[in-house]
Order: C-alpha cells, then structure tokens, then sequence
DNA sequence: TACTATACATACAGGTTTGTATAGTACCAA
DNA sequence: TTGGTACTATACAAACCTGTATGTATAGTA
C-alpha cells in the first residue's frame, strides 16, 4: 500500500523514534496511562514496527529504562566533570538534582515512579532499577571515602536518604527548594562522622 | 431477583466494604491497575451500588485518600502517645515508619503512589495528599520547636526529607534498614543546629 | 398500608488495551 | 535480477475499562 519512505541522513531510526517517544510518555504520562498505540502514532511508525523491535511493552519499558540510566549516567558525569574536591562533588551533586528538577516537566524520579507501576515482581525493568539507585548510592560512597569519613558507606546512605527524599517532595510541592534544604543537612552530616 | 440480604448486626454496610477494598487495592495493586469491576466483585457488592456511593472511580479514590489519612494519624498518634521528651518523639516517629513497613505488604508511601499515578493535575486526590504531607511536616516543627531548636522549620524538613526518602528506599530494596539510618542522621541533625 | 432507602441481578454501550495476521512497498547489496 | 531488510497499511481478536439502564427484593418508618 503505502510506501516505506526511506530514511534520509540526519533522521533517526524507527527504533531510535519509538524509544525516544516511549520514555518521553512513560515518563511524563506513567507506563500504564500509556498505550503502544499512541507510542506508535507519536513515532511516527506502525505498531507491526514497534512490536518487530521490542517484542513487547514490558520489552519496551525495559528498553525505557536502560537508555534513561544510560542518559542519566552521561548527564551526571558532565555536570560533575569540573569538581575536584570531595566536598565541592557532594554539592555539586545535588546541585546537578536541582538542575534536573528545573528543566522540563519535573516528575520526580522516574526509576522510582516506573518502579511502583510495575507491580510484578519479576518484571525485568526492576533489576535496572535498583542498578540504578545502587550505582547511585557507590558515586556518594566514593566522595565519601574521599573526603575521609570513618564510616563513608553510612553517611553515603544518609546523602542518598537526603537525595531520595528531596526528588519526592520536590515533585510533590512543585519546588525546588528541597534540594537546597538536602544540600544544607548532606554537609552538616559530612564532618559529624568524620574529622570533628 | 435475589435478595438484598439484612446486614446483621456486626456486619460492615457495603460503603465501608467498598472503601476497605479500595484501600487495599489500590495501594497493594496501584490505583490505574484496580478495576472497579474487580474491587466490587471482592466487597461483595454490584458495580450499581459502588457508583450510587461514590459516584465515579476517582471520587473513590479520594475517598480512600481520605480514608488513609485519617488510619494513619489513628496509628501514628496512637504510636507516639507515650513519649513525654521532644527526642523520644522523633526517635519514636522513625520507629513508627519502620513498624509500619514491617506490617504486611509495604509498598512504599500510598499518598506519593497515588500522586504519580494521578496526571490530572486538577484531580481531587492532589489536595488530600499535600494535606497529609503539611501535616507531618508541622507534626515535625513542633518536635524541633520543643526541642529548642533555633531553625525549627528547617530542621523539621531536614528530618522530613529523611523520612520520605527512608520510606522509598525501603520499598525498593524491600528492607527497612534505612529507616534505622535514616533515623540516625535525624538525631546528628538534631544538636547540630540548636543547643551546641 | 404506603413510602423510602438500600441493595440486589443482569445486560449493555462505547471505548481502550495488548498483540497478531496479512499483504504490499522501498531500498540495498550481491 | 534476485533476495533480504526494514518498513507501511489495514484489519482484527479477545480482553478489559468506566459507566449506565432497567427492573426487583428487602427492611424500616410514618
């Protein structure tokens, strides 16, 4: 019937369109709220398509996921390139959280909001989840063996409790706010174990 | 057809059938996920008279948005009752929250569940939960005010912070360590700000 | 006795969901 | 020129969704 336009140079790959569609939506509507449909309709591309490159919607929320760590990853390391003490890192930290929150729709951290639509248990997308939040937690960790804390996998876990904490109430209030509030406790934390 | 069978004394009315399935549905399933056919079917009840009660699924949902908020300051309140000193409090609020996520299946925070769930930016639900979070927060200056604390509100949403953060944590690692830790960081919070 | 409230049973409308079946088209490389 | 890849278009199955229409039965109350 109709044709399979072919692609030109600069235009991304049907595969590339439907993933980049998929976490926009996933993200800011919810996975169940949306439908393959309205990914494929958005896309450009018909759901045989979708269906050929993904298997799956749990395929597809998989794929989501793993490409969101994978932004998320590349996105932090750049904003944290510039740092070089341990201390400028955590603020910088959460700084690069408050930048996140600033730019587009905030929505709260989307591993966990993924996470508490996927009610199965064995859904795949939750071990990529916890990769996530565990990779997350190893960073804190870092800076704080670097910044001579006796108990850094302790106070790592309190910045990450302090991180955790301001996403959701940051989503929740519409406001930024709570990560300059985290910021604040995080350093007030660091000499406490530490150096006192 | 068949009988509207008489509710015998001790026997729920089908309102509050409908509300406790509710409740737990949607916050062991997720609000999008629970069909109301489904939720009436286990209360015992025909779709007619879920919809002659609560007149669509979101007034439902409010309702059990409300209905949550009031078990939780039953049981919060009631857990807290025999602290005297303003540390014992705090102290005893994060022994509240890892109670809680040790009784049945924890699946987090139900109010920041439901947030995420509902897009609508105008749905009912939102006001209930903004409510249920103000009023922890307060809960929580008036621990630091009595404490003595020079910053009290900020304080207060440092221990906030912990708290949320500690309840999303826990629900994805399926632990509640870090309500121990989080309570921990609560307490070096604590004389940091005020009687040092 | 008459009325009202509450709940029942059944059926359906109209839409959306995931996923598949079938057939046709455009391009590239051997 | 032939075959493979990548895609399009359409149509459908089967299940599920929210919400309503219609009629019936029971119990308490005036």
């Amino acid at each position: 019937m109709a044709a399979a336009r072919r692609r030109t140079d600069g235009e991304r790959s049907a595969a590339d369109r439907i993933l980049a569609t998929a976490s926009e939506l996933f993200y800011e509507r919810g996975i169940r709220a949306t439908g393959v449909n309205t990914i494929a309709e958005r896309a450009a591309v018909t759901k045989v398509t979708l269906y050929a490159h993904f298997g799956s919607k749990d395929g597809l929320v998989a794929a989501h996921l793993r490409a969101r760590d994978q932004r998320w990853w590349a996105e932090f390391d750049e904003y944290l390139a510039s740092c070089t003490t341990a201390e400028e890192w955590l603020e910088t930290t959460f700084d690069a959280y408050q930048a996140w929150a600033l730019a587009g729709e905030f929505r709260g951290c989307g591993f966990v909001n993924a996470a508490t639509e996927l009610t199965a248990a064995d859904h795949p997308g939750h071990a990529i989840i916890g990769g996530h939040k565990a990779g997350i937690r190893r960073y804190l960790e870092a800076f704080a063996t670097e910044a001579g804390c006796a108990h850094p996998a302790e106070v790592a876990e309190e910045w990450f409790l302090l991180l955790e904490g301001a996403t959701v109430t940051a989503s929740l209030r519409h406001s930024t706010e709570p990560f300059h509030r985290a910021r604040h406790a995080a350093l007030r934390l660091l000499p406490a174990t530490n150096r006192a």
